[in-house]
Formats: C-alpha cells, sequence, structure tokens
DNA sequence: TCTGGGGTCCTAGGACCC
DNA sequence: TCTGGGGTCCTAGGACCC
C-alpha cells in the first residue's frame, strides 16, 4: 500500500503558523508579481475566490471581506516542506518527495487494520511538529492514493484520512470522482473522456484498455491500470537529476532599456548558476527569451528566444551571464514594452564528466574557487551580498512583492519575536 | 500599473545511415 | 501490379503535473 500526505492549501496554511490571529481567517497568497491568486485558505474558498484570479480585479472584494492577502515567498514555504518530510521519515523509510507540498509513503507490509491509525498518527505529527493540517490518502496504486486523498478532503475533512484496503471502498471512490480529477486527467483527456460519455473514474476504469492506448497512449493506459490497482507507477526516492533549469519571471513593470533588461537576465542567470554548482551540474547550452505582455492588446507585440551552445559545459556565474548576455542581444529589439525574459540551462551533465576542450583559455580550477567562495559567502548572510557587475543595482525588473511575510526560519533577523 | 513559474514524458515525423 | 528493410538521432508539439 502506498500513502498520500498532502499538506492542505500549503502556501495559506504556511502563513498561518507564524500568524495565529489568521485561525479562522480567509487567505490568499499571490503569485509572483502580486499577479494572481495562487493558494487560498478553506475560508478564501468558501467566498468563492477562485483559482488564478487576477489580484488587482479583486482588491475591493479582498478589503470588504477582510481577506488577508500575501505576496508568495517561496524561502519560507521551502524550508517548512523540508521540516515536513523529516517527520513523514519517521513513518517510512522509503519517501518520495513528489511536490513542495505532497510526498508519497511506501506503506508496504502495514496490517490493513492499522493503516487508518497510521493516517491519523501521520496528521497529528505534522500537526504538532509544525502546525501544518494534512490529509492522508493510502491505496494500493499512487494514482488511487491520490483521490483517496481528495475523497478524504472533500468527504470528512476534519478526520481527514481515508484508506482504500477493500473493493468496495475502492469503487465508491471511483465512482465519486469525476474523470477531470483523475490524477492523470488534464484538460484536453477530459474533454475527450466527456464527449465518449465517460464521467467519472469508474467509466474510465471499465474502459476497454485498446480504447484508452489508442486514444490516451501510454500514460493513459498506467493510469486505466492504476485506477483497476495494478501499479504502475514506482515511488521515486531518488531525487532525479534535473535536465533542464530554467529561471523566467515577469519584471515589476514593463521594461523597455537593453541595460534594464540584461541586468533582470543577468540576475535569473546567476540563480540559474547557483542551482547547477548545488546539484554539481555543469550545463553545455543555454536557451534565452524576452517577451511583451501578451494580455496589453494596445501594445506592438514581440517575443523571441534563442539557444546558444558553451564551448565547454559550465556552472560558472562569469561565464554564464557573459553568455546569456551575448545571446541576449542576439534577440533583443528597441521600441517594444517588455515584460518578462528568462534562461535555461540545458544539456547537464555532473560536473566531474565535463569534457575539456584544447582551445580553453580559461582557469577554470580557480573559477571553481572564486565561486565556491561566493555561495558560501552569500548562504552564510543569507542573501547575496556578493554580486557580478552585471547584476546591475539599479532593480527596476524586481518583482512587485508588496504582501511579502518575513522568512522566519532563515533569516535570522526576520525570526519571530514574541512580545510579553 | 496589474493576468505565475517552474518541470516531465511521449509521439510522430524527418533526416540520415547501412 | 510494383516502390527494401532495418536502424538512430533530433525536433516540435502535445499532453500532463504542482
Amino acid at each position: 500500500m502506498v500513502g498520500l500526505v498532502d499538506c492542505n492549501n500549503f502556501y495559506a496554511s504556511c502563513e498561518r503558523v507564524f500568524n495565529p490571529a489568521l485561525e479562522g481567517k480567509p487567505i490568499v497568497v499571490l503569485s509572483n508579481n502580486d499577479g494572481c491568486v495562487i493558494a487560498r485558505s478553506d475560508e478564501a474558498k468558501a467566498l468563492g475566490i477562485q483559482m488564478g484570479t487576477p489580484a488587482f480585479l479583486s482588491e475591493d472584494f479582498f478589503e470588504a471581506n477582510d481577506v488577508h492577502v500575501f505576496s508568495s515567498n517561496y524561502v519560507l514555504y521551502g524550508s517548512l516542506s523540508e521540516r515536513v518530510i523529516k517527520t513523514l521519515q519517521s513513518f517510512s523509510p522509503s519517501i518520495e518527495m513528489y511536490s513542495i507540498d505532497e510526498a508519497f509513503l511506501d506503506l508496504a507490509g502495514r496490517e490493513a487494520r492499522s493503516l487508518d491509525d497510521t493516517g491519523q498518527h501521520i496528521k497529528k505529527a505534522v500537526k504538532q511538529n509544525l502546525g501544518i493540517p494534512v490529509s492522508v490518502g493510502i491505496a494500493p496504486t499512487k494514482t488511487l492514493a491520490k483521490m483517496a486523498n481528495r475523497f478524504a478532503k472533500k468527504t470528512k475533512p476534519r478526520l481527514g484520512v481515508h484508506v482504500l484496503d477493500t473493493s468496495d471502498k475502492i469503487n465508491e471512490v471511483l465512482q465519486f470522482t469525476g474523470v477531470e480529477d483523475i490524477w492523470g486527467v488534464g484538460g484536453q483527456y477530459t474533454k475527450l473522456l466527456l464527449r465518449h460519455g465517460m464521467k467519472t473514474a469508474m467509466d474510465l476504469a471499465n474502459t476497454p484498455e485498446e480504447w484508452v492506448r489508442r486514444n490516451m497512449r501510454v500514460v493513459g493506459q498506467r493510469t486505466l491500470n492504476e485506477l483497476k490497482g495494478i501499479p504502475c507507477l514506482a515511488l521515486e526516492e531518488e531525487v532525479p537529476l534535473n535536465k533542464n533549469i530554467c529561471v523566467a519571471r515577469g519584471f515589476g513593470k514593463l521594461l523597455t532599456k537593453k541595460t534594464e533588461v540584461e541586468e533582470a537576465l543577468a540576475n535569473y542567470v546567476s540563480i540559474i548558476a547557483r542551482k547547477l554548482r548545488k546539484q554539481d551540474l555543469c550545463c553545455r547550452e543555454i536557451h534565452v527569451f524576452i517577451q511583451t505582455n501578451i494580455h496589453r492588446r494596445e501594445d506592438d507585440q514581440y517575443r523571441q528566444s534563442v539557444n546558444l551552445q558553451l564551448p565547454v559545459a559550465t556552472n560558472g556565474s562569469f561565464e554564464l551571464i557573459r553568455a546569456a548576455n551575448q545571446a541576449l542581444g542576439l534577440i533583443f529589439r528597441e521600441g517594444y514594452y517588455f515584460q518578462k525574459c528568462g534562461c535555461t540551462a540545458m544539456d547537464l551533465v555532473p560536473a566531474a564528466q565535463v569534457q575539456g576542450s584544447m582551445f580553453d583559455t580559461r582557469n577554470r580550477l580557480a573559477e571553481r574557487e572564486v565561486m565556491s567562495t561566493v555561495d558560501k559567502v552569500n548562504v552564510r548572510f543569507g542573501k547575496d551580498v556578493v554580486r557580478f557587475a552585471r547584476q546591475g543595482c539599479s532593480g527596476k525588473w524586481k518583482l512587485r512583492q508588496s504582501k511579502l511575510s518575513p522568512c522566519y526560519t532563515t533569516r535570522i533577523n526576520e525570526i519571530l519575536t514574541i512580545k510579553n
């Protein structure tokens, strides 16, 4: 059996952990640039606030309904996520961290009648250690565990645990779940299934395998089997190395000057470079793109991207910033209002396996030492105190984050203070 | 003023090889 | 009428996830 532990309204719950006055209050968390709603507390959902609502259209509504609004604080959420995992590790030796707020646990070998208790214990432990509410679904396959979890949330939120240990219980949940809520069925397949008269997960489970294979490929076939209780998706404990690393962000306001876009890009690339070094990877190719704001119909639109091969795979900030800047030079055009740019590091290889070049003139050993020292200093201070010239200091591109909560767990000067 | 930012896998089809 | 039969690699596009 496999368990799925899912933090309820994770981002909203994280904000509440350090601010208990928000208990019972509607909370929303906004995307980057305070753009749209990406997380809602139960109270916010009850007010009818939809996922993806643009914040600027709802400001009055938030005000009128005493909705507490937060900019997203990924440093805080990431830190709490790590702590949740630590707690979960005491329940199973094999865990797959599936996303920032979800984990699969291998519960093989446990007595069926003890599974309900296990679920309750997990829930209590996470609540006690971190103050984060979770729901638990336990089933023979990952897809069914997802479904059981959702069932627990929807039908018995107080209990928050559901175990599919009999075929009757599996059938009940299959009947309950609409095709659109099956893990692995997105918008396109939902339309397809509805066109063919399938409304519930049960309908899909009873569909001939050939039809599913023909219309939904192997991925769909796996889902079908998982619904029937045949595991097709293994628990992935090893975190696979990234194949790409992308940092792309909308600017806090539209930019027209090349130097401003360059500055933004240099900052994004320095994040990429740091991520590469953290995973001991180098990249052989980068992809850089810029675009105008597609929502502004009245503006001239332009979007362009370019790939650039590097002579030698690298993770050095110097080299990557320079290369990205060169790539930007190829696609930048004057006369547009740019809204976003980004860079992806591609063709990643382990740093130890980098193929050298006969014509390489760089002192890579020395550069590696410099980068390693830079990383250490920046980690120590919890922010970038050492920066590269191209990262600039105009900051015109910076995200709007007007409602950012403190990084309670990662910055010493933002730690919670208790008044008496 | 204002509409997110990351990722993965699979398949079809074309180019090319012998 | 009939058009070889394998392969590989790469890319674009479509689907999905959080």
